[in-house]
DNA sequence: GTCTCGATGCAATATGTTTGCAATTGGGAA
DNA sequence: TTCCCAATTGCAAACATATTGCATCGAGAC
């Protein structure tokens, strides 16, 4: 347990807005100038293996982290790629299916829902507003 | 709808594997040499804004894409990161809960679920008996 | 304190993606 | 059919993301 583990564990934990490991880089970096990249990479990875961390699949470039280990559920806007957390006890209690068919070992399982956010429905509601005002 | 569009969609409806760009590329080359590495990302770009093609989530470097755009779900091995596609109409039914709290419109949703894949437990069983072995 | 091995920093490299710009081309208008 | 133009393409360079080799450092065991 190094001073930089603890340093990039604190950023992590401390965001809900699974972040790539350059924005946690750029944050941590603020606390302790001397940390490099290569080892935010590194120790992000380690942080999986240990399973303190977990990597979040999502459609951009760049693999993105969390916190957050156990069972969770994702909603990705379609606008901003915004990811946020989705809790639901019904969504947790999902029975999959049998995949003996394809002969697959289920470990766990998630969610990812695709839509338009809070701030991507505003922004949208405001345009349509415009729209509307011009044509009259 | 160019030469490049049609070679590309023809490799990309062959596979049901998730290839990603470069994957792509370096097949449509053997029948399009001329065929540019930028095209592709263009052109694959180009065809999920059209919902021809869709981006897959995916936890690696490099983003996939899949030639299917309805519903469908996803099995990911946790050893070889092979993506399987998952058939279920249990999963295609889940009633996604009231996300309003947060304030965001679904469109759709897909099942991720992680795991171990048939090659992969083969594998292991193997490396089980070969211990086995040993021991006695 | 000091020894040791794993962790770190740096620089170089690999991999994946985007952009600017000039050249080309598909497909409608004449 | 021929001409034209906007859209598409190829190339090279830039950018973004991720990994590796190697010398050095430092946390924890003794």
């Amino acid at each position: 347990m190094t001073t930089q583990r603890r340093a990039i564990y604190e950023v992590l934990a401390e965001r809900t807005d699974h972040p790539t490991a350059d924005q946690i880089w750029e944050v941590a970096r603020e606390r302790l100038p001397e940390l490099s990249r290569t080892t935010v990479y590194r120790v992000l990875d380690t942080f999986v293996k240990l399973g303190v961390a977990s990597k979040t699949p999502n459609v951009g470039a760049a693999v993105r982290f969390d916190p957050r280990t156990e069972r969770h559920h994702h909603a990705v806007c379609r606008e901003c790629d915004r990811v946020v957390d989705v809790e639901s006890t019904t969504l947790d209690r999902i029975r999959i299916p049998a995949t003996d068919d394809i002969g697959f070992e289920v470990d766990d399982y998630s969610v990812h829902i695709r839509g338009l956010c809070a701030a991507c429905r505003r922004r949208r509601s405001r345009r349509e507003r415009t729209r509307q005002n011009k044509e009259e």
